[in-house]
DNA sequence: TCGCTGGTACGCTGAATATCGTAACATATT
DNA sequence: AATATGTTACGATATTCAGCGTACCAGCGA
């Protein structure tokens, strides 16, 4: 029996259902606000391995799940691949001023590098 | 400028070095979330003990350090007892609004803590 | 001094998670 | 069909972490 890869069961959480401990879990990794944040520069549905980020394959993939179903991107698949958008209307009208806060706020990487 | 809040011992980050993943952690466990609700309710400073929580004292123990250590709390130790504060002030220095969306978001959480 | 009380330190356990490599799968192209 | 590409599933590992109990320490009052 084959298993069914789940081309068809990626879950989103609907709008109202975005819970603020999962979406501040998600966000409290470096490596996925990395992800956002180059989400966020991109503003074009990109494809899941298209990002610059120095993790392997499946991390990615792990990463990109636990961003989707806390309800902070989207994931269509499209041909191949699966192009990733942020949801930032939905994530606004839910907790309005977090995205906006998260991808603005100050570099903890480059705070760490100037000698804290 | 290293300010050591409160006295010998208990770490605070100083205000510029409050980091954003380490707040989005701590505020990412309902437990937290609640002492930190908790804390804004009562707009006082509070022993540690005397917060209506369903935990045991080292657990408390332990979130009220996460709490600390990431920068959201202040606690100065008084006489037999700790008094915990809010750093409301430095966080909105920092991340402004966080607090204020997170302290005012939907409460989903009061579900979770329910039946847990 | 002796207790009482608020809090911490330590050790432990079970669960979650960040990471990887490898294998498998879906789709498009040849 | 065969292949190439993009992504996911699986299995494994190491770390983190929430939670507890127990023992302990620091002040305060008797």
């Amino acid at each position: 029996m084959t298993v069914v890869l789940g081309s068809l069961g990626l879950y989103h959480p609907p709008t109202d259902a975005i819970e603020l401990p999962a979406v501040l879990h998600a966000l409290s990794d470096p490596q996925r606000l990395q992800i956002l944040r180059l989400l966020d520069a991109q503003k074009t549905p990109v494809p899941c391995g298209s990002l610059p980020l120095g993790i392997s394959k499946s991390t990615a993939t792990h990463h990109f799940r636990v961003l989707r179903e806390a309800g902070l991107i989207e994931q269509s698949p499209t041909g191949t691949s699966k192009l990733t958008t942020l949801r930032r209307a939905d994530i606004d009208a839910r907790f309005p001023g977090l995205l906006e806060l998260v991808l603005t706020s100050p570099r903890e990487l480059s705070d760490a590098a100037s000698g804290a």
